[in-house]
RNA sequence: GGUGUGGUAGUUCAGUUGGUUAGAAUGCCUGCCUGUCACGCAGGAGGUCGCGGGUUCGAGUCCCGUCCAUACCGCCA
C-alpha cells in the first residue's frame, strides 16, 4: 500500500503518529511562510501543511508547485492545528509534512471539483471522470450501491434466486422499439436487446425456480428524459403460486425495507386505489399523494345554466386550492397560461374565489351566483379564503390538465417536500388501451398480463373495459414499479394475442416457445418490476437520474466522454452483412 | 416528429434602441503575505460572440437557415 491512511480517517487522537497520505490536490493556499493542501479522496479530506524553517526547504519549493488535482504522496507527522476547522471531521489535525512525492500532474481541470461546481451539464458529462470526484456525485452512487445490497439482502433473505437472463434476445413489435444487433454468423438476421426479461423470467417460472430476481439493464430505444435512459436498471422480480395479493405484500415489504434501511424511514402500509380512482381523483394513474387537493365533479352543479364552456363540455371539474383566495390577477392569469400552454392544451380557466367574508368572486359571475357558488364550494369542500379552479372539455384531456395544475399548484405550494414519502399501490388497470395510430387495442401493460376473471365475458363486447391483475407502486408521483399476475395456460394467451390483432401465425412466430412452455405444466405465476434508477432519484430526492448511472447518456442518447454512437469500418459493416453507407 | 429556452473569455454569466477598444465574477499566470480553510492584497494574460447566409454605412444585438444543448409533448407493451 503507498498509504498508511486515508484522507478522512485522521482525528486528534492520531497526533504524533507518523503517516503516509496519498490523494488528489483540492486547493493549495500559499500564505508566503506557510502552505497548506487540502488533500482529497474518497473518504475525505485532510490538510497538509508546509512552513518556513519547519519543513525541508526543498520540499516547501515542492508544495508551492503542485496544482488542482496533482495526485500526491505526502509523509509526515499528524499534528494538533493551532487553528481549526469545525466544518470538517478532519479539521482538528493537519499533517506536517516531511517528504512529498508527485505520483502524478495534472492540466487544470475545466470546472471545479466542489459540490457546487461552475460546470455545465454537457461539460461535467464530456469529463464525466472529473465530475465523479464532487462529493453529491459521488454519494448518488453510494446510495445506488447501497440500494443494490439492501434488496439484494432482502429478496435473498425471502429465498429468491438471482438468474442472468441473455442480452442477445429476438426481436418482437410488440412495446418500445428494439436496440437491434446485427449477427455476423446469420447473414441478414439481427438480435434484439432486451426492453425487459419478461418471457425468461415466466420460463423461469415454469422450470421450478419458484422465485427468481434480477438486478438487470434493460434497453428501450427511445426519446429520453430527465429520467429516461435508452440503458436503464429494474429489479426484475417472478414468484410462483401465488395471488396479487401475496405480490402485492411481498414487494411492498421490499420497498420497506429499503425505505428504513437506507434512509432510515418508516412507511405505513401502502393505501390502495384503483385505475379508476386515480383517474377520477387525481386525473394520473400514478397519484403524488403527499398533498389532497382530490378532483371534484361538477356537471351536476354547473351545467344549463347558460355557460355554454360548461354546457358544451362532457366534464366539468375542479380543485380547491387552500389559502389561495389572495391571488393577484396577475397570479391567475399566470396559472391561466399555464393550462393553456400546447403541452396541458386548456382552453382556459375558471376561478372561484372564497372570499374571508363567506362571499364569492369568480371569472364566472355573468353566469352563476353567489348561491349557486356556493354550492360549488361546498361540494369540493373549500373553506373561506380557498381558491376553486374548474377547467372542462373532454373528459380524458380535461383530467390530464387538471392533474397537470394540481401538481403545478402543489409545488409553488411546497406541498410536495423531497424529504417527504407517500407511497401507494395502483390496482385493476385496464387490460387494453385503444390506439389511434394503429386502430387496434394494446396491451397497457403487456400481452402476458392476465385479465380478470370476471371480466372475461366483456372481451368481445367492450374490450376497453376489461380489467387486469395488473398494480403499479407509485411513489410521490412517480411509477417505481409495475406488474401483474400472467397468463399461464395456451388458451388463454392465444385469445389474448388474438385481441391485440395477432395472427395465429404472428404469435406462434413470435411467442411459440413460451405458448409451448405452457402446455409443459406452467405454475399460475406473477411477478413485478422495478425502475432501479428512478427508486434511487427519488430516495436520492433528485428528478433526474442521471447522476444515479455512473456514465449515462445526454438527450440524443449519446454518450459524450466516449463520443458514442459513433460511425463503424465499412469492412466492420461487411462482416455483418450491412450495406456501406455513403462516404 | 413538435413546442419552449439557451449557445459571448478555461468556466458561469451580463451585454440597453443596431454605433468607440465586447464586460463581470471565478479560474489561470506573476509578485507579496507565518494560521489559512470560499484566505487576503497587487498586477497580467485570456474572445472564430455556435456555424452559414442576408438586411445595413455599421450586426454579439435584426431576419432566414442550420448545428448543438436542455425541458416538456408525442413516444416509452
Amino acid at each position: 500500500m503507498l498509504r498508511t491512511h486515508t484522507c478522512g480517517e485522521l482525528r486528534i487522537e492520531h497526533v504524533d503518529e507518523s503517516v503516509v497520505l496519498t490523494g488528489w490536490v483540492q486547493k493549495m493556499r500559499d500564505k508566503g511562510g506557510v502552505v497548506w493542501i487540502d488533500l482529497r479522496d474518497r473518504y475525505g479530506i485532510t490538510q497538509l501543511v508546509f512552513e518556513d524553517r519547519v519543513t525541508l526547504d526543498e520540499v516547501n519549493e515542492q508544495a508551492k508547485k503542485v496544482g488542482r488535482e496533482f495526485v500526491l504522496k505526502a509523509v509526515g507527522k499528524v499534528v494538533e492545528r493551532y487553528s481549526k476547522n469545525t466544518n470538517i471531521p478532519t479539521g482538528e489535525i493537519e499533517i506536517r509534512v516531511e517528504e512529498l512525492e508527485v505520483l502524478n500532474a495534472s492540466k487544470t481541470p475545466p470546472f471545479t471539483i466542489e459540490d457546487e461546481t461552475d460546470g455545465g451539464e454537457d461539460l461535467r458529462m464530456k469529463y464525466r471522470y472529473l465530475d465523479l470526484r464532487r462529493e453529491p456525485v459521488r454519494n448518488s452512487l453510494m446510495l445506488r450501491h447501497k440500494m443494490m445490497q439492501e434488496t439484494r439482502r432482502y429478496l435473498d433473505g425471502l429465498e429468491f434466486i438471482e438468474v442472468e437472463t441473455p442480452v442477445l434476445i429476438k426481436s418482437t413489435p410488440e412495446g418500445a422499439r428494439d436496440f437491434l444487433v446485427p449477427s455476423r454468423i446469420n447473414a441478414g438476421e439481427f438480435y434484439a436487446l432486451p426492453q425487459s426479461p419478461q418471457t425468461f423470467k415466466q420460463l423461469l417460472m415454469v422450470s421450478g425456480f419458484d422465485r427468481y430476481f434480477q438486478i438487470v439493464k434493460c434497453f428501450r430505444d427511445e426519446d429520453l428524459r430527465a429520467d429516461r435512459q435508452p440503458e436503464f436498471t429494474q429489479i426484475d422480480c417472478e414468484m410462483s403460486f401465488v395471488t396479487q395479493e401475496d405480490v402485492l405484500n411481498t414487494f411492498e415489504g421490499l420497498v420497506k425495507h429499503l425505505f428504513t434501511s437506507v434512509r432510515g424511514v418508516e412507511v405505513d402500509d401502502f393505501p390502495r386505489m384503483t385505475y379508476a380512482d386515480a383517474m377520477k381523483y387525481y386525473g394520473s394513474d400514478k397519484p403524488d399523494i403527499r398533498f389532497g387537493m382530490k378532483f371534484t365533479e361538477l356537471n351536476e352543479e354547473a351545467q344549463g345554466k347558460g355557460f355554454v364552456v360548461f354546457d358544451s363540455a362532457e366534464l366539468v371539474v375542479g380543485i380547491a386550492a387552500e389559502g389561495c383566495a389572495e391571488y393577484t390577477r396577475k397570479e391567475l392569469d399566470k396559472l391561466t397560461e399555464f393550462v393553456k400552454k400546447p403541452q396541458i392544451g386548456a382552453k382556459g380557466l375558471v376561478y372561484v374565489k372564497c372570499n374571508s367574508d363567506g362571499s364569492f368572486k369568480s371569472s364566472v359571475d355573468k353566469f352563476f351566483d353567489q348561491d349557486q357558488l356556493k354550492v360549488w364550494a361546498e361540494k369540493m369542500g373549500a373553506k373561506p379564503g380557498d381558491l376553486l379552479l374548474v377547467l372542462a372539455g373532454e373528459a380524458d384531456k380535461t383530467r390530464k390538465a387538471l392533474n397537470e395544475l394540481r401538481l403545478e399548484l402543489g409545488s409553488r405550494l411546497g406541498l410536495r417536500p423531497a424529504d417527504q414519502f407517500a407511497p401507494l399501490w395502483v390496482l385493476d388497470f385496464p387490460l387494453l388501451e385503444w390506439d389511434e395510430e394503429s386502430e387496434r387495442y394494446h396491451a397497457m401493460h403487456h400481452p402476458f398480463t392476465s385479465p380478470k376473471t370476471e371480466d372475461m365475458s366483456l372481451l368481445d363486447s367492450t374490450p376497453g373495459a376489461v380489467r387486469a391483475n395488473a398494480y403499479d407502486m407509485v411513489v410521490n408521483g412517480v411509477e417505481i414499479g409495475g406488474g401483474s399476475i400472467r397468463i399461464h395456460n395456451k388458451e388463454t394467451q392465444q385469445l389474448m394475442f388474438k385481441h391485440l390483432g395477432f395472427s395465429d401465425e404472428e404469435a406462434r412466430q413470435q411467442f411459440g416457445f413460451l405458448m409451448d412452455a405452457f402446455e409443459y405444466g406452467a405454475p399460475p405465476h406473477g411477478g413485478i418490476a422495478f425502475g432501479f434508477d428512478r427508486i434511487c432519484s427519488l430516495f436520492g430526492g433528485q428528478e433526474s437520474i442521471r447522476d444515479f448511472i455512473a456514465f449515462p447518456k445526454n438527450t440524443s442518447g449519446r454518450d459524450m466522454m466516449i463520443d458514442s454512437p459513433s460511425p463503424v469500418d465499412n469492412e466492420q459493416l461487411r462482416d455483418l452483412h450491412i450495406a456501406n453507407l455513403p462516404e
